[in-house]
DNA sequence: TAGTGGTCTAGACCACTGA
DNA sequence: CAGTGGTCTAGACCACTAC
């Protein structure tokens, strides 16, 4: 099953063959995998190599181990699309906020819960908000839960000085939300721009969106320009990537 | 310095006090952590256990183990950020592929090596360019590297009625690449449509974008369309997530 | 209770790096 | 050459799951 001469190590054999067999269809999507202890003797190797050789499969999120249960073959998320050129003032009009729209569109029961702080600004803030460093900013926290769970991450930054007598340092922003209360402020927004990347979660992260090994996040961060180019507000948000994915659009001219 | 009665996995401890000194600026970006050896004695565990604390620092992105040298803080390593609404006429006018506009921004010395192929329309494929599936396409398989380090994967596809007796299915495709050449065969593009979304390599793609452990992949699928919304060519893209940063603009309104 | 994965030890040999 | 991480073994005990 394994050749101990080849020079490639043996752990690696053994996920490349298990790899090959899921790819194949011999374990589908769901299924349990055979236990370490019946692949150290199909294999003939070690109990370590066997763990080393699923490690390599949970890191590259191909299967998920379960506790007392088995390893299984992971099934490939239902990925929920989010189009990104949708705030339309129309939208926000409709009494519906970003992640509200998108759950209608998703079809799951949305919840969320916010927490409002005030910080000073770190030099990130400061770059992406245009203001000075350790300048006051207004920070709402908020955990977004589609059917109980938590999909996703978002930490809103705006400098005080919009958000000052307004209803956005209140965690009830009142209809039409945040961008609403900004426009009525006579803030009214021009533009959006979105950073997108992804990276490892940090542990805090994992827990928090219940995460399985393997599952990197897609980190977003998007500023509110207003009309005359001035950021009113950052959104850093954290999405689980087995869950999501972006759609952008353009006009070719 | 590890607790072995509070019910915490040891390696856990270890990798959260190592976690703890590099956030803390103990161990700086591009440092030599203990080796394993000295690990061991100093936190009195033994080799494997220190193993699995270093395993989830990598997992994490946070650190690189180069055999025979040692295990390093890795360091936040420069982004490119690419602008995505920036395929202009007038950027393929100036004879510039996509990527050689992004190069020109970023500063780096391109290459890339472009493989033509053709073959039957999978599921994926047939959806996106709306075609029966098992219909021909062409398919441009291109490796995109700056400074000779592969960057990026690109596997473009369009419905072979498009490209057949164009320079399209040729490797050159000729000044203003093969969006040039659509358009003089009579297929204007209307619009583009991005679909961006993040998952661990594969091993192929691991090693060759050369990435380290605990770096996932963003992926992007591009989609062009013509002005009566024909879809012209779906372009899949892989990009290591720890070099790239994607970004989008678009107006409120 | 039996079977599963999770954690951990002590020890060994190998491959790679750099002085 | 010494020091580093990479691989591997044999064996042990624990925590969790399901019957």
């Amino acid at each position: 099953m394994v050749d101990k001469t080849s020079g490639v190590p043996l752990h690696r054999q053994v996920a490349a063959d298990l790899r090959r067999r899921i790819t194949a269809g011999e374990y589908a999507a769901g299924d349990k995998l055979p236990s370490e202890r019946l692949m150290i003797e199909r294999y003939g190797v070690s109990r370590l190599t066997v763990r080393e050789a699923i490690g390599l499969l949970r890191t590259e999120g191909v299967v998920i181990a379960e506790h007392g249960r088995g390893v299984f073959v992971r099934p490939s998320a239902k990925i929920q699309r989010l189009s990104r050129s949708r705030l339309s003032r129309a939208a926000r009009a409709a009494d519906k906020s970003a992640f509200l729209a998108d759950a209608a569109t998703g079809g799951f029961t949305p919840s969320s819960s916010v927490h409002v702080r005030f910080e000073a600004a770190d030099e990130r803030t400061a770059t992406y908000l245009e203001v000075q460093p350790g300048e006051e900013v207004t920070v709402r926290d908020r955990v977004m839960r589609a059917d109980g769970q938590v999909v996703q991450l978002s930490v809103s930054r705006l400098p005080r000085t919009f958000t000052r007598g307004t209803k956005v340092e209140e965690v009830e922003t009142g209809p039409g939300g945040a961008y609403a209360r900004l426009e009525e402020a006579g803030h009214t927004i021009g533009r959006y721009a979105e950073h997108v990347g992804s990276r490892m979660p940090t542990p805090e992260e994992a827990s928090a969106l219940q995460l399985s090994q393997g599952t990197p996040i897609i980190t977003v961060t998007r500023v509110a320009y207003r009309e005359d180019d001035v950021p009113l507000e950052m959104n850093d948000m954290v999405l689980p990537a087995d869950r999501y994915e972006l759609s952008y659009e353009w006009a070719a001219e």
